[in-house]
Formats: structure tokens, sequence, C-alpha cells
RNA sequence: GACCCGUUCGUCUAAUGGUUAGGACUCCGCCCUUUCACGGCGGCAAUAGGGGUUCAAAUCCCCUACGGGUUGCCA
């Protein structure tokens, strides 16, 4: 067999349950196994696990689609764009799940019990060799922590755990990279190959998430849902980013990377054992160093889907503030007082001001020496000019400044601000804040 | 309870028997800067505890503690 035949067999699959919105686990999880066949040239699969008619919905449904694609994570096969291991949704493949319980059947492997069906173990140690926890054995000749499991129920459907091992083994899924939450299923799973007379996946079980406080992260939890990330401003290269480094490590010291780098640098050997907390403002900070790189117009067009409506000469202000947000969610308020004339000041600004005894009259010359100017884009200079009359460094005037023309102690360069203001504007300004 | 996995700065992590235990986020200080940031430099801060093995242990072994997972006719 050629290197390259070998390479071309690698297939990983995500294969979520359409009862939840699509949870940053569930998106690490799927990124992993993206990442695998990606850098393999192995194909991913879609496979959507709804066999809980219960508790599917088709808004979760979507929203795990939507979350997959924003996050920029596309399958080869799925139920949406079908494949050769179809169908892709459990749902539909109830004659498969027949044909191989038959065969349990024939084998004389399960039995009925109160109308369902019991899978029966054979009674060994189960050893198994997972690619991220070693070697771990789990023995099933205790029978009273390893009790025969029902595969059918008396209902006539099936478990998940005979539906994953059929699915896996239909679709030939090479690789299952799943949560460590699924660690003690495998023996359980391996048995059933073993049954099937199938060779059974290569598995990696990935430590879990949890919450800063330790609890493990569940899909009620702030920050949990991958829809949400969006909203809050975070680029989906960053979210990725930064969810790759959960748990994984390149093993250097960098820490930002593209998906296309990712790629390259990802290994199931760099995955660590124990479980990881998710920091949000490590996350923010990746974010920011995603956000720096864009051009000014690539910027813009991100921070748009911040505002229910765009406002007036945006372009022009978007890129003033590029390097001093970390959320494109920040955005808005970070530009607000460009376009509201009556913008609001911020009481811990104000306060800062109020500690600079001189800054009245300091305002209060510059606005006069700007009423006389003739060519606005020396109103900078103007400043330097009225500190000295006043004995002042120009920084005393500017802070000050920057408060009475944007109500803000942070924000763009006062350059920017007095280059989109204009000198009517600034003036006005300047005695609003003087009449305060 | 039983079984399984784990434990390095507050957090994410590096170091697979020999390092002053490294980097990053956060925080603090300094520099750069006429403002705000960015950036640069520096600081605080860790091998859960106890026994072994070894010339030498974060690293290997055992015990304890703590955390997590599994223990369904959920997935």
């Amino acid at each position: 067999m050629s290197f390259d035949h070998y390479m071309s067999d690698i297939r990983t699959r995500f294969a979520p349950s359409p009862t939840g919105y699509l949870h940053v686990g569930g998106a690490r999880t799927a990124l992993f196994n993206w990442l695998l066949a990606r850098q393999l040239g192995g194909k991913f699969v879609l496979r959507v696990e709804d066999t809980d008619q219960e508790r599917n919905t088709e808004a979760a449904r979507k929203a795990i689609f939507d979350g997959l694609q924003w996050l920029g994570m596309d399958w080869d096969e799925g139920p949406d764009c079908g494949g050769e291991y179809g169908p892709y949704n459990q749902s539909e493949r109830g004659a498969i799940y027949d044909r191989w319980f038959a065969h349990l059947q024939e084998k004389g492997r399960v039995y009925e019990d109160d109308g369902a069906w019991r899978f029966r173990f054979e009674r060994k140690l189960m050893t198994m060799h997972d690619l991220i926890c070693g070697e771990v054995s789990i023995d099933y000749r205790e029978e009273s922590n390893t009790p025969d499991m029902v595969v059918k129920r008396s209902d006539g459907s099936y478990v998940f755990h005979f539906v994953n091992v059929v699915d896996d083994l239909e679709m030939k899924i090479s690789h299952v990279i799943r949560g460590e939450d699924h660690l003690m299923n495998t023996p359980k799973h391996l048995q059933l190959f073993e049954a099937f007379d199938v060779k059974p996946p290569i598995y990696a079980h990935i430590p879990l998430i949890l919450n800063q406080d330790g609890s493990k992260m569940s899909k009620r939890d702030a920050g949990a849902a991958v829809g949400e990330y969006e909203q809050a401003g975070y680029l989906s290269g960053a979210v990725v980013n930064f969810l790759a480094l959960l748990g994984w490590s390149p093993k250097n010291e960098d820490e930002i990377y593209s998906p296309a780098e990712l790629i390259k640098a990802f290994s199931l050997e760099g995955v660590n054992r124990s479980p990881a907390k998710f920091d949000t403002e490590k996350c923010a900070w990746v974010n920011q160093q995603h956000l720096a790189p864009l051009s000014p117009e690539a910027f813009a067009k991100a921070s748009e889907t911040q505002f229910e409506q765009l406002p007036e000469n945006y372009q022009a202000m978007a890129g003033s503030v590029q390097e001093k947000v970390r959320l494109l969610s920040e955005v808005p308020a970070a530009i607000q007082f460009y376009h509201d004339k009556e913008f609001p000041y911020a009481p811990e600004a104000l306060e800062k001001v109020a500690k600079n005894a001189a800054a009245p009259a300091l305002l209060n010359t510059l606005a006069e020496a700007w009423g006389t100017l003739t060519d606005w884009s020396e109103a900078k200079g103007e400043i330097k000019a009225a500190a000295v009359k006043h004995e002042a460094k120009p920084g005393q005037l500017m802070f000050p400044l920057r408060v009475a023309l944007s109500g803000k102690a942070g924000g763009p360069d006062l350059g920017d601000i007095l280059q989109i203001l204009g000198q009517e504007e600034s003036i006005r300004r300047i005695q609003r804040y003087l009449a305060l």
C-alpha cells in the first residue's frame, strides 16, 4: 500500500445530535477532526445523530450547521451534500441498522429482556489503545460493573452505542476524535466491532472544556454557544485559533494561527490529557491579534455586522478605532461620539479632567485660537501654541480636549477626531463641554 | 459506592531523569508617545501533599487529597 493510498483513507467525522446549540466543546471536537482530515488529505464527514425524536429541533440542527460553517469547517459528506455512504441522518438509516442487528442475532450475541434486546458482552479484559490516553484497560469480567447493554429498545428503536458503531463502520471512519466523556463507552464499542468482525477505527479521546470555576461547560453556560461569538464581535478565525489552543499545543511559543496554519501544525500528539478552562480574556486578546492585521476596509466590513443601522461616514471612522478594540462589538460605542452630537460624558473621564485645574482655561484659549483659524489642517499646531501660552505641556491640554470632543478617556487618535469632526463642530464641542 | 481519566504560575501551556522550571493572557512598573492605543523592556506568580526508586525526579512507582468522567430502554 502506498503512502498516498493510506492518506486518502483518512476519514473523520463529527456526529452531533440536534438537541441544542453548537457549543464550544462540540465545536472543538469537530475542529480536531476537521484539522486531522484536512492535514492528511482525508475526508471530513458530518453525520446527524437525530434518533431522539423527542428532543430534536430544526432550530438546533440549523444552529449546528451554521456554527460549523461560520467557523469555516467544511464537510465533504453530510446530510445536505450527500456522499457515498449516506444517508447521513441517522433517522433515515433504519434498514441498515436492522441488517446489522440481524447479524448480531444470527451470532447469538443478543437476547431479549423485557421486550428490549441486550448485547452479550464477552467477559474479558478490554484494553484499548487511545492515541491520547494511551493504553486503558477495563475489566469486563466484572459483570456488575459492565452489565450487558441494551442495543434495541422495546419500542424497536436502537440505542446510541449501536447506531454509532454501525455508522462508523459503514461510513469507513478511520479516526474517531471525541470527548473524554466517551472513554468508558469505547470498550462497549470495541466489543460491537469485534462481534461484527470489523476492524475498529483509531480512537483519540480529548479532555473536556470546563467553565472558569472548574465545572463542566454545558450548553446553558455563558459563552458556551458558538453562535454568541459572532454576536460578541469575534472573528471566526480567532475563535478557531483559541479553541485549537485549548487542549492542544504546537509545542512552540507561537500563539496566533490562521486556519491554514493550524492545518499544517496540528497533531494529535500535541493534545493534552487534562481538562482546560475557558478564559474569555485570552480569547478576546486572540481576537485583537486577528483584528490588527486586517486592512481598514476589511475591518470596516467586519464591524458592519455590529450595527443595526450604519452611521453616516462610517468607513472614515472605523479605521480610527481598529487598534483600540478587542472585540468588534466595542466598535459602535467607540465611534458613537462621531455621529452623535449629544453624546454623554463618561463620569470617570470627567473626574480625571477635573484634577487638572488649568483645563478649562486651556480649552477656552484653544477654542478662541481655532475660531480665527483659516486652515483647519493646522488645528493640531494650535494645541501646542495654546499650551505654551499657559506655560503648560501640550499633554495637559490634549487629554481634556479628548474628553471635550468625545466624552471618553480613550479612543481614536486626536488627529483623526479633529479631521472627521471639522472646525465648527470641534469648537462647538469645546463650548458644550465648558458649559457643563 | 464501583470503575476510569486527570493534577506545572489565577488562567492557557512548555519542559518525556540533569533548565536559574520557559512562553502567553490578566495585573503592576518603566520606555516610546504632545492625547488614546499599538509596540518594547521588566516585575509578581507554579511542579497538590506524603512516601519511595535514582548520583539526580515536575518527569518513574505507590498512597492520600482534590477535580472530572462513566455507571440509562439519553446522545
